[in-house]
DNA sequence: TTCTCTATTGCAAGGAATTGCAGTAGCGAG
DNA sequence: CTCGCTACTGCAATTCCTTGCAATAGAGAA
């Protein structure tokens, strides 16, 4: 793998950047440091560090492409479709789901890749009062 | 709501594919019927069809949009990232997690919504041997 | 039937993501 | 240090989806 100043400039971004990124973010943080940066350099870079392991990539809840930088827990994603609010999916939720699938279906479920959409408690809760 | 002649050709179109259609798949065979449809009228009347619950969208594996026609039984799907294969989440799955969520978070899943991305059992298998 | 109100349409512009191709420039070999 | 291979880059074109706006045409009222 080549040690390109475009890479460079991608790999620092994502290090600044802790958590999640989406495509777009990302690309405009690279712009901050390079205002030469080119999309396509930057999906390819990240193609190129999704198959290193350094980084993964889900898609929220609008099916848009989102990048998690490691090394972080593996995780998935909760989204409330009423008031927007995200939260990630916790140990006991995660491993419900990653066991049920491999029970039903031997389906190895890719948890980082998951969005799960619905309604967060309290919007739960609104809508069910109003 | 008003009874154009687009919205029937949806309409027809959404009736005579049973299960999932992506948009562009949809906006493909309007244009069959009617060579002058506007993808934009297209989507549009998706959104109005969706708030009249006649219609469910999720995301597929690559976060493009996928409809579901009802009257159906709710379901999720899941998506092989190895063979591209797809199938739907069973109730016993389904229950697991809807429920596994709603007990730890009193999150409310949409299951139709949720599309579960990883490895089926065949190529689970066949990556755990080779 | 005719009129009016406004939901809906068509179009054009815009943004996000992807791909093909020709040229550039890392980097290891000599 | 220089050369050559080819992994990368930059760009332009393409696809998919979304939004704003002016014009159109349903559908109920008169």
């Amino acid at each position: 793998m080549r040690w390109t100043p475009q890479r460079r400039t991608v790999i620092e971004v994502l290090a600044a950047s802790s958590g999640h990124v989406s495509s777009a973010e990302l690309i405009e943080r690279c712009r901050a440091r390079d205002p030469q940066t080119i999309p396509s350099t930057v999906y390819r870079t990240l193609d190129a560090l999704e198959q290193l392991g350094l980084v993964r990539h889900g898609h929220g809840a609008d099916g848009r492409e989102e990048f998690h930088v490691g090394p972080d827990t593996e995780h998935g994603h909760l989204y409330c479709a009423d008031c927007g609010a995200r939260s990630e999916i916790r140990a006991a939720e995660a491993d419900a789901l990653v066991t049920a699938f491999r029970a039903a279906d031997g389906f190895e479920v890719d948890l980082a890749h998951v969005t799960v959409v619905g309604r967060c408690a309290s919007c739960a809760a609104r809508h069910a009062a109003g």
